[in-house]
DNA sequence: GCTTGTATGTCGGGGTGCCGACACAGCGAA
DNA sequence: TTCGCTGTGTCGGCACCCCGACATACAAGC
């Protein structure tokens, strides 16, 4: 298999749902020209309206996926962490990029340039409904987010947040029941305020759901949180 | 061409810019199957959670895109027109609807069953590509509404909204400059109480760049609205 | 140790969007 | 015409979220 890449990070790519689904030809045949790209903790790895080159996976590290008002407020659309792919969206009319992407930590990232996706689309336009599905996949999660936060309120939204991340993202086949990641961050994602956040995570708090740490929050029963949510929901 | 279609709603489906630009052969080889389905005005044409049946397109009239909370909130996602297609989500993973497809008006829709649509993409699969594009153009639509009600004003978002619908979703040449939309279900897409709406409206009435009628908002001066959501976006 | 930077916890004030309520206007049907 | 329905215009009160401010707590570096 001539890869760039070592057999830990092929590993932790074929760990993806998405990826895994793939026959193992194509797996290997997109892997050829798949690059490495490392970058540094608060860099950018691109910005909204900048020309599509390609797909990226996450290896290591996270990137979000964020955009920022003409006052200068930003808006997490979402987070993307291990094995999963972005930057699809454009894949299919090549326009351009439609949020920024930075790095949150120090992130390794896996790359497969557009010159190259053409080339192998070209022998095999199967392969268009696999990209398909995983945009059609977003499209649910963002669908789901919309429809949260123009029908749910506050405290509903960010408990539903929570179970989300803590699923992460539906992948991890472990429960972290760690959420690393700032209040301030949580609101940008939900569009709350830091401190509107910090209340409401210590109303879960009191009532046992959660325990707050410095940039973490751990999810002490996530079966409750969900019944808190219900009740929230009914009663708005 | 052996279609259920008459010469007229062939032509309006082609006047649409996606299936436009399919090549010839693939429109009509499309349509072979495609039937002809009428729906009384309140007409529900499928509900969240059922199972996908196939794409559709709307003739005449007009289908509102819908989700409702538990506690009865009704948020409108968009109103499909003219010669536009829905219900594209499922065709890539074959999941459930996301949402409630209700009929407006009395409206006529052109339907292509999923088993024909299955049989079609085996032969072309380069087809997954064009309807691909469809999603990608819709996820495109729906993450600027996030980033809307995210980072932008009520006023904001209520004029921006104004200005999409008077385009028409970007497809009708003529400029309409008449919406035909009772204030509340504006409300409804952009997360505002009826009274907001109207409050909002007025303001922008008394500047002069709309009219209020029963039903109706009247676009008078589409550009001195884009610099006020400008202005608006700046201060915010 | 101290210092610096970042994240959290908490308070009060102000703005504003929501809601209930009510009057009224347009329009179709009896 | 007179209902009745639906959509619009408007007001006041209330809830709630945002924001500024400040204290505190934790972590890393010198």
């Amino acid at each position: 298999m001539p890869s760039n890449l070592t057999e830990d990070q092929i590993k932790v790519i074929k760990s993806g749902i998405w990826f895994n689904s793939l026959d193992a030809e194509t797996q290997d045949i997109l892997l050829i020209e798949a690059k490495i790209k490392s970058i540094e903790s608060g860099t950018r790895l691109f910005a909204r309206g900048e020309a599509y080159d390609g797909l990226y996976a996450v290896i290591k590290g996270s990137v979000r996926i964020t955009s920022v008002s003409p006052s200068g407020k930003e808006g997490i659309l979402a987070i993307i962490e291990s094995p999963h792919w972005f930057g699809e969206i454009a894949l299919f009319d090549g326009l351009e990029r439609t949020h920024d992407a930075l790095a949150e930590l120090d992130t390794i990232l896996v790359h497969i340039p557009s010159w190259y996706l053409e080339k192998v689309l070209i022998d095999k336009p199967k392969l268009w409904k696999d990209f398909g599905r995983l945009l059609s996949q977003k499209m649910r999660v963002v669908l789901v987010n919309i429809e949260e936060s123009a029908l749910f309120p506050p405290s509903s939204r960010l408990a539903r947040r929570l179970l989300i991340m803590s699923r992460g993202y539906g992948e991890h086949s472990a429960n972290p029941l760690d959420i690393c990641i700032p209040q301030e961050q949580l609101g940008m994602m939900v569009s709350l305020s830091r401190q509107t956040v910090n209340q409401i995570l210590r109303q879960f708090e009191r009532q046992g759901v959660v325990r707050l740490h410095r940039g973490r929050i751990e999810i002490l029963d996530s079966e409750r949180l969900q019944k808190i949510i219900q009740i929230d929901e009914e009663n708005y």
